[in-house]
DNA sequence: GTACCGCATGGTT
DNA sequence: TAACCATGCGGTA
């Protein structure tokens, strides 16, 4: 530049390259890349030819740094220099992509989303095709006067930060953080400036949506829509400025830069001027393509059936029968964006010719579907597509079902809180004819151009992967009732201690539990399981159920048997849980509550078993395999990694491979069936790896720890304090719970009969409680299980006892015993391990959080009745 | 006593 | 904090 520019005053310059240095004439000199004064830099005609070409850089700099690859085509480009900064966007992901590249991906979306009646599509000649990577160089002329690199402008890391520089652009608003307040707020916000575009539509009808969308004077509208949904379709905006720059000067905008065609004006519009030519504009093509891309797939996130799903892709993607009204859809909340399948398109068009315009959907809630017969229409839906009305008691409102059938609803509204509550009144033989019920989903159409309503539905259990109710679960409203979860109930149950963040035991019992406690007193009837789908462990869900149980609505509380059902088996999950590989847990303690903080995800891994023989001594321990589950034998002081495989098994080499078959045994075919079901394992000891991994082979959770240290005769010293614990695998040293404060089997101070420390009160209430349930169980276990044959339940349990401990303190398993006794011994019982005596019948979390626990331990233990010395 | 109507309340976003 | 909306609830037929 600088030699350039002092050669200007002799009239001659140099070329720009510095490595041609050519000597350029007026005649001869081309302009080339903007350089950062506005200026641009004057290139020989050959080095033009180069740059014209997009080859500059490969001739120039081809051994310079700074080159990347294109993400999708693998291109080379030169991004550490400002002549091909034009040339390729940087991706959110990370990487580059050329533009060629970047043309095509939106060509792609492009031609998926966009509905072929766009008002300005007749008016623009779309050229998208022409989309000349070559012509980058004209890129300077969108900045005069400035320098700014084209990705921060284009290539924000956010969509939404396109739009806001897109739209504070185009609207004049340097203020952007009004525009990019968001969908809901922004539309909230503004709603009362744009009601005037609200009540024109409105009363003109829903055709009218359309119609002012296509119409002349959509100038206005538009842009006032815009304004008052900044993340409004883009679309909108896309016409606004096509219109604003079919009657004007391309290049220039209300401020007098070439910005709002340069920010607006997306690839299919572009090049819309004749007397510019094609470069000048197209030079800010590519990166309005891809703004207008992402931004389109940030308009439609949730548009399966319209952008990311060709299986659902509405009807009108490939025969034209069915649109979107993307202004509509993008004030709407996405719960209630239209997601209607071909399927369901074709059953509503049936074989005519009309156009089909999904507007909205809901999911129906209790009160929906109940008998009310009043459904509650989202307002913003009510306002867009249903008629005017100004008084409460509304209008009647014809609608078509996909059947054909004809129904008359009153639309009316309810004055609330300054505002209006749109109800459609007499649903309920509609839903009724449908059988809809809470948490189905009903979706209104428009059939042009007869303009006619159609109402839909889709019942909840027929969609797949529950990605309705992901919506409803996310968005809250929509599925918040326990009608309304009907469907996927154990679902919401299932998943909220599954989510492997950063928690812990007692923690996600605490939760759990007290979500049961609180369902529990509610409306347990509305728990019903659809269909009697058993309950599921579904990942996906997890994570949607996990954000939706969070939620502390009372119209969540359920509680029903499969729940607790499910949460047996969280529970069980619970000691699957290991702290993620380098990542050691920690333990803390709050207000005596142990918590296991992990630091990482904890991973989630198999369990191991200790088998016992007849007489009760554990002889070996096996491992399940976490590639082909296969059960391997390990010596009872093996060390597992966190994740164990058949490779692993270091003890067996002929069984170091998944391929090798699994090991007969007694053991191994005992304890494999008693894994599944409601009945708990027989004669195996659930170990926490975990609690191995802290090298105490004998660790077994609660009381198996202090039985089984009796087992084997462990007379050892205690552990101290420094040390790790032996007890209950969640406790570490330093516990103060109920476990860990009592000292192990045989040692400390002995309870008297009269005790009333928190120890034997613990086990007074404990025992009841236990007892009950085995008893409950008890019958039904014994006539499954029979482990060994010649050892029933109470002998083996009586096996189990320790010769250490004195009498009174061994637990006796018989139940028939125990059934007899009317008060229970505090000395002749069971430790529920964490109980909180004082606690445990209120529904408090804690209490409930212990509860949840014992009943799992209670599992473990029933068939395994252990010591303790209370 | 029941069903309906209309508004109020409060949870959720 | 405001808006939305699911549902509760009192009044009335």
């Amino acid at each position: 530049m600088s030699s350039s520019s002092a050669m200007a005053t002799s009239g001659r310059k140099i070329c720009f390259n510095t490595q041609c240095k050519k000597v350029i004439t007026e005649q001869t000199r081309r302009k080339g890349w903007k350089l950062r004064s506005g200026d641009h830099s004057e290139l020989c005609e050959r080095c033009f030819s180069s740059f014209d070409h997009g080859n500059f850089c490969e001739t120039f700099h081809s051994d310079a740094a700074g080159w990347r690859k294109c993400e999708s085509c693998g291109k080379r480009i030169h991004c550490g220099c400002i002549v091909s900064i034009p040339v390729y966007m940087l991706l959110d992901v990370g990487g580059v992509e050329c533009m060629a590249c970047v043309r095509n991906s939106y060509s792609a979306v492009s031609n998926q989303i966009r509905s072929p009646p766009m008002a300005l599509s007749t008016q623009l000649p779309e050229r998208s095709k022409e989309f000349p990577v070559k012509s980058w160089n004209q890129v300077s002329g969108s900045f005069p006067g400035q320098w700014r690199h084209p990705t921060n402008i284009w290539n924000s890391s956010s969509i939404q930060s396109d739009l806001h520089q897109r739209l504070s652009y185009e609207f004049d608003r340097p203020n952007a953080e009004r525009l990019m307040a968001g969908a809901r707020s922004s539309f909230s916000s503004q709603e009362k400036k744009s009601e005037d575009i609200h009540e024109r539509i409105a009363s003109s009808g829903p055709n009218h949506v359309a119609q002012d969308m296509n119409g002349e004077n959509n100038l206005i509208t538009v842009r006032k829509g815009m304004a008052s949904d900044p993340s409004s379709s883009c679309f909108s905006g896309v016409k606004f400025e096509a219109h604003q720059i079919s009657h004007g000067n391309p290049s220039v905008n209300s401020k007098g830069d070439s910005r709002s065609l340069l920010m607006g004006l997306p690839a299919p519009f572009s090049s819309i001027n004749g007397t510019n030519d094609t470069t000048q504009v197209s030079t800010t093509q590519p990166k309005r393509q891809v703004a207008s891309s992402t931004l389109s797939k940030q308009c439609y996130p949730n548009s399966l059936s319209s952008i990311d799903s060709t299986s659902e892709s509405p009807a009108h993607m490939r025969n034209g029968k069915g649109r979107f009204d993307p202004r509509a859809r993008s004030h709407l909340l996405p719960r209630y964006w239209p997601r209607i399948t071909d399927q369901e398109l074709q059953q509503i068009s049936g074989d005519s010719n009309s156009v089909i315009t999904p507007l909205f959907e809901k999911m129906l809630s209790a009160s929906d579907a109940g008998r009310i017969g009043r459904l509650v229409l989202p307002k913003k839906c009510a306002e867009a597509y249903f008629p005017l009305i100004s008084q409460p008691e509304g209008l009647p409102l014809k609608m078509q079902d996909a059947n054909g059938k004809e129904w008359v609803f009153q639309f009316r509204f309810w004055p609330n809180n300054n505002s209006r509550m749109y109800v459609l009144e007499g649903v309920t033989p509609c839903i009724q004819s449908m059988q809809l019920q809470a948490g189905d989903t009903v979706t209104f159409s428009r059939i042009d151009p007869e303009g006619k309503l159609v109402m839909g539905f889709r019942k909840a259990a027929n969609v797949s992967n529950n990605e309705q109710d992901f919506q409803a679960a996310k968005d809250g409203n929509g599925g918040s009732t326990p009608s309304d979860v009907k469907p996927n109930t154990v679902d919401y149950i299932a998943i909220p201690p599954l989510l492997p963040h950063k928690g812990n035991t007692e923690s996600r019992n605490q939760t759990n539990a007290a979500d049961k406690a609180s369902w529990s007193k509610n409306d347990k009837s509305e728990f019903i399981q659809k269909d009697g789908c058993a309950p599921k462990f579904d990942i996906a869900l997890c994570r949607r159920k996990g954000s939706f149980l969070s939620s502390k609505s009372k119209r969540l509380r359920i509680e029903s048997e499969e729940s607790i059902e499910l949460k047996l088996t969280w529970e069980e999950a619970q000691v699957l849980l290991r702290p993620a590989p380098n990542y050691p847990s920690n333990v803390v303690s709050v207000e005596g509550h142990e918590f296991e903080e992990y630091k990482e995800a904890p991973v989630l891994g198999l369990p191991m078993y200790f088998a016992k023989n007849p007489e009760g001594s554990i002889n070996n321990r096996w491992a399940q395999c976490e590639n082909c589950l296969k059960w391997r034998r390990l010596p009872l002081d093996s060390h597992l990694n966190h994740r164990w495989t058949c490779s692993d098994n270091k003890w067996d080499p002929k069984r170091s491979s998944c391929s090798a078959v699994q090991e007969i045994s007694a053991e191994i075919t005992h304890l494999l069936p008693s894994r599944t079901g409601s009945c708990k394992r027989s004669n195996v000891i659930f170990e926490n790896e975990n609690e191995h991994e802290n090298e105490n082979p004998g660790v077994i959770d609660g009381l198996d720890t202090l039985a089984n240290l009796a087992i084997l005769g462990e007379g050892k010293s205690l552990p101290s304090s420094s040390q790790p614990t032996t007890k209950h695998p969640r406790h570490r040293p330093g516990c103060t719970c109920i476990v860990c404060i009592q000292p192990p089997s045989g040692k400390g101070p002995k309870h008297k009969q009269t005790c009333d420390c928190n120890v034997c009160l613990t086990v007074k209430r404990r025992f009841r409680t236990l007892m009950l349930r085995r008893e409950k169980r008890q019958s039904e276990k014994e006539a499954v299980i029979s482990w060994p044959p010649s050892y029933p339940l109470r002998q083996h349990s009586v096996a189990n006892i320790s010769p250490q401990m004195p009498v009174e303190n061994n637990v006796v398993a018989d139940v028939e015993s125990e059934r007899k006794r009317t008060a229970p011994s505090p000395i002749k019982t069971q430790i529920d391990l964490n109980l909180q005596p004082e606690r445990e019948e209120e529904p408090s979390p804690v209490a409930n959080s212990v509860s949840a626990l014992n009943i799992f331990q209670d599992s473990v233990e029933l068939e395994q009745p252990k010591h303790c010395n209370a």
